[in-house]
DNA sequence: TTGTCATATAGGACTTATCCTATATGAGCC
DNA sequence: GGCTCATATAGGATAAGTCCTATATGACAA
């Protein structure tokens, strides 16, 4: 899928600050970056191992107090990778919408049916919605550059259901 | 990736009305699906191929006038596959936005430069904005359901360039 | 003590898609 | 006659991710 390969940058930017296990480093992203990029635990691992391998992570084992697990800490070159990506300027990457492959195709079901689809989205989007305004309602409107970013992120998707649930009501209001 | 294999229908959705080459295929894919399902040609013949195998679309070979060529069908089997399809409700999909990642680690690289990245976005945004409000224009607001749903699938990629546009602005205001 | 939950790691099989390459022909041009 | 372009099909290698499964331990409760 994508060429891009975002999940090392992920995990190099978590890495940046904290040493984690791979463990933590799921625990981490489904608290944070979940809502823009959902990650699977086996993949996780499976990127690290390959970090590791590039010499852009190290590793280290602790089998001190609890059991043993695998702290991972970016080296020199993982940083500067990470920082490399950060600052080059990529281009959009074209987006895949299921859904939008049955609106073109709902001249096949008739316009009743392309209606329940629409209606059943938009009670997804509204709750989607609710997330993220309670989210974004925890975090302050300014603060450090960390802050304002973790903000921003969180109000690209509100923005982005936002304008989902607006562009259903104006194609249900098409429809009728 | 999308455990959905929206190509398989999206294939069935273009067959249903007429019989296409692999070939054809790519270019009505490219001409209307194209911002929201881009296609990959090899991608579209081997998914042909697996449709014959699974019986949901027949070939035929023609050698006529021009050069060998493969007409495919959507069976009847197809035809009832791809109407299951049309009318089950899915979740939604989560979206992987690389380009949140950025965001969300520009603490790394500070403010400045992260006010180009989104500056650089912006002008891609645009010139997405732009594109979709030439092609809407050139289709008609009411007509028939295929019509206003071609154009609604349009609509959907405008509101969410909007949105990224606003969203960025807003971003950057946020920045400063 | 037995069971189950959270912690912790990881391999295997598979899917979808991408990128590159190979092949072949008809059409039009210079 | 040779050039390139559009038509037309398809394999190979690789990437990224998903789902399922296996393993093992510490903690806590019934």
């Amino acid at each position: 899928m994508s060429r891009i390969m975002s999940l090392r940058h992920a995990i190099l930017g978590f890495l940046s600050t904290t040493p984690l296990s791979g463990y933590d480093l799921r625990k981490a992203m489904d608290a944070s970056v979940q809502h823009f990029w959902p990650a699977d635990q086996a993949q996780i691992y499976r990127t690290l191992t390959r970090l590791v391998a590039e010499g852009l992570v190290d590793v280290q084992e602790v089998d001190g107090d609890t059991r043993q697990r695998k702290l991972h800490f970016a080296t020199a070159a993982g940083l500067a990778e990470l920082d490399d990506w950060l600052r080059t300027i990529h281009p959009v990457e074209d987006s895949r919408e299921p859904f939008l492959i049955k609106m073109f195709f709902g001249g096949c079901i008739g316009a009743a049916d392309v209606c329940a689809l629409l209606l059943a989205r938009r009670g997804e989007a509204e709750a989607l919605r609710a997330t993220f305004q309670g989210i974004a309602a925890s975090i302050p409107e300014s603060g450090d550059l960390n802050t304002v970013l973790r903000r921003a992120t969180l109000l690209s998707g509100l923005r982005h259901v936002e304008a989902e649930i607006l562009w259903i009501d104006e194609t249900l209001e098409a429809l009728k």
